[in-house]
RNA sequence: GCCUCCAUAGCUCAGUUGGUUAGAGCAUCUGACUGUUAAUCAGAGGGUCCUAGGUUCAAGUCCUGGUGGAGGCGCCA
């Protein structure tokens, strides 16, 4: 009977294409959930959202006994069947409407439990309900920017002939370099097996030796780079810091390309082209999220002073890409640093005293934000403060890094060109005491063919910030793991 | 890990030097309205003032512990 049935029922058109058609008069069904309803004696409206467009298409509903017991039916956040006409509407704001023939009330949303209503929720309320924020259009929005940027992302290196690699998310070695990291053990941790010297026997779990989540396919990454030349991961990071900021996840995703032959002003290249790729991109594809979310951040800062406020969102991307990012040795930085107001009138919290400090983000901030009022690369670090697979100059001081900083973000991306001399890698790995253990197949690649290679990592969330002009990381990935929280 | 701040209706928030019956807007419900745009107008219901103690004649307000949340710093993407 119910193939008989759909045999003479109108496709589903996803609003998003339903409000670009003008073949009025036609039969159309839409489908999606309830923004907001509001009627008169006569006529009713519903604000219908389907999450393919931040646009919502209008439902007119004609009053009459059978319509008032059927919208009794429908609030905010109710999903709804529509069969109806395409009409030009009358009203002013739309072009596109559907008079309503019939409704399904496809899932009813109790008024009295929904949390959502047609108005501004805090971030901070919609954090505690994520399995419902999507519903919102601050959060669809989001979702789907973060979509064209994956997208972007793919498509800007394969355009490049990059290969996409998996690396692998569990890992046996400890010593990545880039954080604490998260242990994985199918062990009973009620009962833990032990060696005769007290110790955790990990010969008896899974792997028979101890292993954790990644905290980089970097070094993975440098092995495929090594055969295939030009490379990439995009894939999930795990990071057991006790960070407690509005920039770091415990989980979070991460673009690392890697490049043989490439020394760092190839990497910087490549840093700043990606960047640039994927806004434009943003501005191509999203223009309607990204409107959206710009009128969000202004009603955020209605109340900050105009000299706080953030520059308008899309005059922001647009400004980005016009402008070449400053490159500046880290020693240039210091020079400047030293001789800035801040620091002469000791308003910085730590006041740089001289080659060699590290950078705190105050410093940070006022190099993009004050100083040269666009994204900056700083270069060539002291060795000191770097890590160990990073390459020597010659001066012996310093290494060929490279910290790509934004406004507000801070660093987006960490990189640098690579050590390829097996002695003067195998001398920092002993200097810095890492278990050559778990790092000989990593020094390997230096023995055998080993050239010069460059590559970054670019941190997914924090680009979303940027791009949607949110200002706390955990709103940019649907579902946030911080520390002491694993909600839903 | 360190420092600072916050918790009052379903949501966002006000609540004076501690003082009588804790308020507003939105949401919900009822009614009005011939096309609204987070509709509007009139009315109604809705409170363990986060929690456990303490000070006081008297605590939403002051003090201490706990819980939850936010921001800054560090670590970094």
């Amino acid at each position: 009977m119910q193939v008989h049935l759909k045999a003479c029922v109108v496709k589903r058109t996803e609003i998003k294409y339903l409000l670009e058609r003008t073949d009025f008069g036609a039969d159309v069904n839409v489908k999606g959930w309830v923004r907001t309803k509001r009627g008169s004696k006569n006529v009713a409206f519903i604000a219908l959202n389907d999450g393919s467009t931040i646009k919502n298409v209008q439902i007119v509903v004609e009053i009459n006994e059978e319509a008032e017991k059927m919208l009794e039916r429908v609030h905010t956040g109710a999903a709804l069947s529509v069969d109806g006409v395409l009409t030009e509407s009358l009203g002013s704001g739309q072009k596109v409407e559907v008079h309503a023939k019939n409704i399904e009330v496809l899932g009813e949303a109790n008024p009295d439990e929904y949390p959502l209503q047609p108005k501004k929720h805090s971030l901070e309320f919609l954090r505690e309900k994520a399995y419902l924020r999507y519903r919102t259009s601050t959060f669809s929005a989001i979702a789907r920017v973060r979509h064209a940027m994956i997208f972007a992302v793919h498509n800007f290196f394969n355009e490049r002939n990059f290969y996409n690699i998996h690396t692998p998310i569990i890992t046996g070695s400890d010593a990545e370099g880039a954080g604490e990291m998260f242990q994985v053990t199918t062990l009973n941790m009620e009962n833990v097996p032990k060696t005769d010297d007290g110790k955790v026997d990990y010969k008896k779990d899974f792997f028979g030796k101890s292993a954790n989540l990644t905290v980089s396919g970097q070094l993975e990454g440098e092995l495929a780079a090594l055969a295939l030349s030009k490379i990439y991961t995009f894939g999930p990071t795990f990071r057991a810091e006790n960070s407690n900021t509005t920039r770091h996840l415990a989980e979070f995703w991460m673009i690392e390309p890697e490049v043989a032959f490439y020394d760092l002003d190839d990497n910087m290249d490549l840093a700043e082209d990606i960047l640039k790729y994927v806004i434009r991109y943003a501005l191509e594809h999203c223009m309607d999220d990204l409107q959206f979310l710009s009128k969000r951040q202004q009603d955020e800062e209605k109340n900050k002073k105009a000299d706080e406020r953030s520059m308008e969102l899309i005059e922001k991307l647009q400004f980005v890409l016009a402008e070449d990012f400053v490159r500046l040795p880290y020693t240039e930085a210091i020079r400047i640093l030293m001789n800035s107001k801040p620091n002469k009138k000791k308003r910085f919290q730590y006041v740089i005293e001289g080659w060699g400090a590290d950078l705190q983000s105050e410093h940070e901030r006022y190099l993009v934000e004050k100083h040269f009022k666009r994204p900056v690369i700083l270069t060539d670090y002291p060795a000191s403060i770097k890590a160990f697979y990073m390459k020597q100059n010659e001066d012996g001081k310093t290494v060929r890094a490279m910290d790509v900083l934004f406004p507000q973000i801070g660093e987006i991306i960490g990189g640098s060109q690579r050590e390829e001399d097996y002695d003067k890698l195998y001398s920092r790995i002993k200097a810095l005491d890492i278990p050559e253990s778990s790092m000989w197949w990593y020094l390997e690649t230096r023995k055998f063919g080993s050239v010069p290679h460059s590559g970054f990592g670019l941190g997914f969330e924090r680009l979303i910030l940027f791009l949607t002009g949110m200002t706390n990381i955990r709103d940019v990935i649907p579902f946030p793991r911080t520390p002491q929280n694993l909600e839903f």
